[in-house]
DNA sequence: GCCGTTTTCGGCCCGACTGTTTTCAGTCG
C-alpha cells in the first residue's frame, strides 16, 4: 500500500529517466508534474485508485493513472523496470549534481562508462571529463565541487535557520547610503519551510558600491562570483546568498520574477500569453504593438494581467492566479490578527520562565492571553503535571491572573495521548482547566490504525479542545506518524476539536497544505508558538506563514477570538460533543 | 502525456549564463 510519496517517488524517477533517454519533453513533463501533483495531494492517491477516480485530479490522465494503479496493485512499475534494464539506477544519483543534467549524466555513462558519484568524482580528477567534446577543465571542476556541495548539505535549510541570517544582511545593505530598495525574493519571501539558498533584490545609486560591501560582509566565506550588479556569496553555515542590484524600472518586474515560484511564474507566462502578452523578467509585452510596459512595482505586474496583487506566501501555482482573476483571494491572517497563544510551557514543566515572565512577555507583545499548557505526567523526563501538581499549577494562575489587568492566563495542559490510547489526566482534572490540548509523545512507530485510536480517543473527548502538532514530524528529521490527514480532519470538523499549527521552524505542523485541507473542511485551526521562553514567542511568525501558505482567513483561527470571545466560547461545550 | 473562454489537435514559459565554441548546447532559475 504506497503512500502519496511512495508514489511521487516512482513517477518522478521514471520522469528522470525518460528526459534522460531524450523521448518528447512534452511526455516527462508531464509525468513531472504529475508527480508533483501526487506529493501534494492531501487525499490517498491509493484509495483514487481503488475509487478508479484518478484522471478527475488535474494532470493526471489515462496513460499516467494507469501507471498508478500498476504502482499500487504491485507496488512497482514495469516501465521503470525497464529502464533500469536500459540505464543503472544510479545514474539519477549524478544528475543532481549542480551543473550535471541529463545530458551530461548520458554522456559519461555512455562514453566513460560512469554510473556512481564516486566514479563521476575520480573522472572529474583524473582529466577523463575535461577530455570529452564540449566539455574542458573548468567543467570538471565545477562537478567536483557540485560533488562537494552535494556531500556538505544534502538537505534544503529550515527557513527558521535561514531567514535570521537574511534579515541580518538586510538590515545591513538597507543602511547603506547607496541602497534605494533592498528585499529578499525567492523561496524565504514565499516563506517556504525550507530554502535552498537566498535571493535579495536591490536597487541602488551606486550598484557596484552595494555589491562590494555585501561580498566584504563578516559573515561571508567565499565569494562565489562578483560583478557590477551581482554577487554570490556563501556565509560560514554554506549557505548561499545571491544579489542582485537591478534597475528601478525594472524593480517590479524583477523582484516579481526572482520571487517565484517557478511553477507560478510558468502559469503567469501562460496566463499572459492566452491575453496577447508576454511576461519576461524585463517587462510585461503587448504582443501586437510591441509595446513593453516596465513595472517599478510589483503589483503593476499583477495589475498589467488583470489580476489582484497575489501575496508572496500564495505564489506556488496552487489556485492562486485563478482566485485573483476573479477578485476571490482569501483574506489572509496576518500577525496582527493574533490575539493570545494558546501552546506554551512554563518552568512547571520544562519550560524556562516562570508562568507570570511568559504572561508578561506576551502581554508585551500586545496579545490578550494565553493558556498555560505545561506537559502531563506520562512525560516524567520534563517533570510532566500529576493531578495534584495541576492543583497547585491552578493557584498560582490564579493569583498571576489576579495581578494582571487587561490580560488572561487561561488554564491548560498538553495532555499525552499514551501509546494504550488512554489520555494521561483524567476527566475530573480536564475538567478543571479552560483549555485541553492533547499531542502525541510517544509511540511514534504505532500503525495507521493505533495512532488514529489515539486521535478519536482524543478528539471524541469533550475537554479536549486541539491536537497539538498533529503529525509529529521535524522536517528533514523525523517522519510523520502513521496518520490519516484526512480522517483526522474530518473528525475534527465532526467534533469541534481544533488542529494546531505548531509555530517552531522545525514542526510547522500542519503544514500549509494541511492547513488548507483542514479549512475547507470546516474544521478549526489554532497558531501556536509552543514556545518554552519568552523569546520563543518570536516563533509566531513562521506558524503564521505557514497558515497564510495554506490560505487561512482569520475566521479560521481560534485565536484570533478576543479574550471576550475566547472565553465566552470555552463557557460553551464544544460543538458535537460525544454523549 | 495532458489539456481545452481561439478545444479533440496542436500546442505546451522565458531568458541568461557558462564553457566551449565561432554559432551553440546544456543547465539553471
Amino acid at each position: 500500500m504506497p503512500t502519496n510519496a511512495e508514489i511521487a517517488t516512482i513517477l518522478e524517477t521514471l520522469a528522470e529517466l525518460m528526459e534522460l533517454d531524450e523521448v518528447n519533453k512534452f511526455k516527462f513533463i508531464a509525468v513531472q508534474n504529475a508527480a508533483r501533483r501526487v506529493a501534494e495531494s492531501n487525499f490517498s492517491i491509493e484509495s483514487r485508485a481503488a475509487d478508479g477516480t484518478l484522471t478527475e485530479i488535474p494532470d493526471i490522465g489515462k496513460s499516467i493513472a494507469a501507471k498508478i494503479e500498476e504502482i499500487v496493485a504491485t507496488g512497482k512499475l514495469g516501465e521503470l523496470e525497464e529502464y533500469f534494464q536500459k540505464y543503472p539506477p544510479s545514474l539519477v544519483e549524478i544528475e543532481r549534481v549542480q551543473g550535471v543534467g541529463p545530458r551530461t549524466a548520458r554522456r559519461v555513462w555512455e562514453e566513460l562508462g560512469i554510473s556512481t558519484m564516486a566514479e563521476l568524482e575520480a573522472a572529474a580528477r583524473d582529466g577523463s571529463i575535461a577530455g570529452l567534446a564540449g566539455m574542458g577543465k573548468k567543467s570538471a571542476e565545477n562537478i567536483l565541487k557540485g560533488i562537494r556541495r552535494l556531500e556538505a548539505r544534502g538537505n534544503r535549510l529550515l527557513l527558521g535557520e535561514v531567514l535570521p541570517v537574511a534579515e541580518e544582511i538586510l538590515d545591513i545593505l538597507k543602511q547603506m547610503p547607496e541602497a534605494r530598495n533592498v528585499t529578499c525574493a525567492g523561496s524565504a519571501r514565499r516563506m517556504k519551510e525550507t530554502v535552498k539558498d537566498v535571493d535579495i533584490i536591490a536597487t541602488a545609486t551606486d550598484p557596484e558600491a552595494l555589491t562590494g560591501a555585501f561580498s566584504q560582509l563578516p559573515l561571508v566565506e567565499e565569494v562565489i562570483g562578483s560583478g557590477p550588479t551581482k554577487c554570490s556569496i556563501r556565509t560560514h553555515t554554506g549557505l548561499q546568498i545571491d544579489l542582485r542590484v537591478v534597475p528601478d524600472a525594472l524593480y517590479g518586474n524583477l523582484l516579481q520574477h526572482f520571487t517565484g515560484s517557478k511553477e507560478h511564474n510558468v502559469a503567469l507566462r501562460e496566463l499572459a500569453i492566452s491575453k496577447g502578452m508576454k511576461v519576461s523578467e524585463y517587462g510585461v509585452e503587448d504582443t501586437a504593438s510591441g509595446m513593453v510596459h516596465e513595472c517599478d512595482m510589483e503589483d503593476n505586474v499583477y495589475q498589467l494581467l488583470g489580476l489582484e496583487y497575489i501575496a508572496p506566501e500564495l505564489r506556488e501555482n496552487n489556485g492562486e492566479i485563478e482566485a485573483a482573476a476573479t477578485g476571490s483571494l482569501p483574506r489572509l491572517i496576518e500577525p496582527g490578527d493574533l490575539k493570545g497563544d494558546l501552546h506554551l510551557h512554563s518552568d512547571w514543566s520544562d519550560g524556562h520562565a516562570s508562568i507570570m515572565e511568559m504572561a508578561l512577555a506576551a502581554k508585551k507583545r500586545g496579545f490578550k492571553y494565553i493558556a498555560v499548557s505545561d506537559h502531563t505526567q506520562s512525560m516524567g523526563m520534563v517533570r510532566g503535571l500529576t493531578p495534584e501538581r495541576l492543583e497547585k499549577q491552578l493557584e498560582e494562575i490564579a493569583r498571576v491572573n489576579d495581578e494582571l489587568d487587561g490580560f488572561r492566563v487561561f488554564a491548560s495542559a498538553e495532555v499525552d495521548v499514551r501509546s494504550d490510547g488512554v489520555l494521561d489526566l483524567p476527566d475530573e482534572s480536564l475538567a478543571r482547566l479552560d483549555f485541553v490540548t492533547v499531542s502525541i509523545h510517544s509511540g511514534f512507530n504505532q500503525d495507521k490504525q493505533q495512532i488514529m485510536e489515539r486521535m478519536r480517543v482524543a478528539m471524541e473527548n469533550p475537554y479536549v479542545r486541539a491536537i497539538g502538532h498533529p503529525t509529529g514530524r521535524l522536517i528533514n528529521r523525523r517522519d510523520p506518524y502513521e496518520v490519516d490527514m484526512e480522517a483526522i480532519i474530518a473528525m475534527a470538523a465532526r467534533t469541534g476539536t481544533a488542529l494546531e499549527i505548531n509555530s517552531h521552524f522545525q514542526r510547522l505542523d500542519l503544514n500549509d497544505r494541511h492547513a488548507r485541507a483542514a479549512q475547507a473542511a470546516g474544521a478549526k485551526l489554532v497558531i501556536n508558538s509552543d514556545a518554552h521562553r519568552p523569546g520563543h514567542l518570536d516563533l509566531l511568525r513562521y506558524g503564521i506563514a505557514t497558515a497564510r501558505r495554506g490560505w487561512i482567513e482569520p475566521g479560521t483561527v481560534l485565536n484570533t477570538l478576543s479574550a471576550a470571545g475566547m472565553k465566552n466560547m470555552l463557557a460553551k461545550p464544544k460543538k458535537g460533543r460525544a454523549k
